[in-house]
DNA sequence: CGGTAATTTGACTGGAGTCAACTATTGTGG
DNA sequence: CCACAATAGTTGACTCCAGTCAAATTACCG
């Protein structure tokens, strides 16, 4: 099984994470720990001090509210850090998975000494985060200035646009296991709402959204009436 | 003038950033650089490579759309690192002052290598950018999925409680020099609606907002509609 | 003091939410 | 492998929160 140096080391997203030259830490010799589909990996709220690094399937972190609502903040990918906090206490967020999926897990104090004992993993991890930043800055801007068609086709180009960079996606072609209702909470709206929405934007014939599977029918027009500009992701 | 590295070493919110034992990186040594009120710090898509360090002052940090409509991702405030990118390329948002503005200003390569050589500041700004991720995604929540009401309620209890960080805020009064289009492009709603929600919360006696006075009448209700629980903060 | 920017208010509109029913799909145990 | 339950998607009718438009009124600044 494919340790976490070994998997940082090949990993096509070493952009987005860590990639070469310090494979000699210790702490990185784990192995992925493997969770079903629909799975609670850590709750908000929770006390522990474990950082996630995906491997491979999807998830969702996201933040429940006290009206039991909530709000998906982040469908990370293979690559993408989770729960890297600046200081200790309660979690800020669930992680669920929705596919299966593996994970390398390493306590938080493990990846700060080795942080402070190598600047190049301080730097990867600082730059991981900053892109992080840049994708939820952006979330930010769809779901308070864009509306419904324009907030749902910039999400689907969005997700086009992470998934190609760890070979997921293909000429506007790729699989997404969320289901309508996940959607709804990454975007701020209600269900019917989204339902009514990839509706439109099928019927305008700029993207299909359906069974699990999204197909860039008009790029151009699509990319348009999202505002979408994919410099932030890159 | 105070140099960076003396305003690291001494500045009330270091855990918002980096605090001792590094002051011996020569890039530090840089005086602030002093902006008017509403001057442009730095424009969405140059190419510039300058890392910002607040040391006073308010500022917004925004994106701006192409229909001409902006969202503001942060209000970022004393002790704030602002524009740290990934990787090089276009800047994914502009930073204004709102009042002057007092900046530490350095170049994204300097920091880098600062950063590769010393662990700790690597650690430090990693620290840094999950403090700013956890209000992001909190800021994309509150947006995503509150009401006018506990929207605002909640940004007015999240800036008291930064501020107090900084000692700016006292038993629930503070200046906040924003005004109401810029509260609505934070917001994501329209001057009018944020000008109602104002006298609504006023009126119910929970905070009032006037002449760029913030004043927490109510805590215990405000807290309430809000649903503000500040342990992201911290 | 005069002009510009900011705030306030009213009347009206509309996009998204709510409620409710129905259909399609998935998955599971007998 | 089917029955049936549970989940996901779809649609219509209606409501309402927030947006739009427009016109004062007030505060601020040179």
């Amino acid at each position: 099984m494919q340790t976490l140096s070994q998997f940082m080391r090949t990993h096509p997203a070493g952009a987005t994470l860590l990639k070469n030259g310090w494979g000699t830490n210790d702490f990185l010799d784990v192995s992925p720990k493997i969770y079903k589909p629909h799975s609670v990996i850590c709750r908000q709220d929770d006390n522990d001090d474990t950082i996630f690094i995906l491997k491979s399937g999807w998830a969702i972190l996201y933040r429940g509210l006290l009206d039991g609502e909530r709000q998906i903040i982040d469908t990370p990918l293979g690559g993408d850090i989770v729960g890297f906090r600046f200081v200790d206490g309660p979690r800020f967020a669930s992680l669920a998975s929705i596919t299966e999926l593996a994970v390398y897990e390493i306590s938080r104090k493990a990846l700060i000494d080795a942080v402070l004992s190598d600047g190049r993993l301080g730097n990867k991890i600082a730059c991981s985060l900053a892109r992080l930043n840049a994708i939820l800055a952006e979330h930010l801007v769809n779901v308070g200035r864009r509306n419904a068609m324009s907030r749902t086709a910039h999400f689907l180009l969005e997700l086009e646009e992470r998934l190609s960079k760890v070979g997921l996606s293909d000429h506007g072609r790729y699989e997404c296991p969320l289901t309508q209702h996940e959607l709804a909470d990454i975007l701020g709206m209600t269900t019917v709402h989204v339902n009514r929405t990839l509706r439109e934007l099928r019927k305008a014939d700029l993207v299909s959204f359906k069974a699990g599977h999204v197909e860039v029918i008009n790029r151009k027009k699509l990319v348009e009436t999202a505002g979408f500009d994919k410099e932030y992701l890159r």
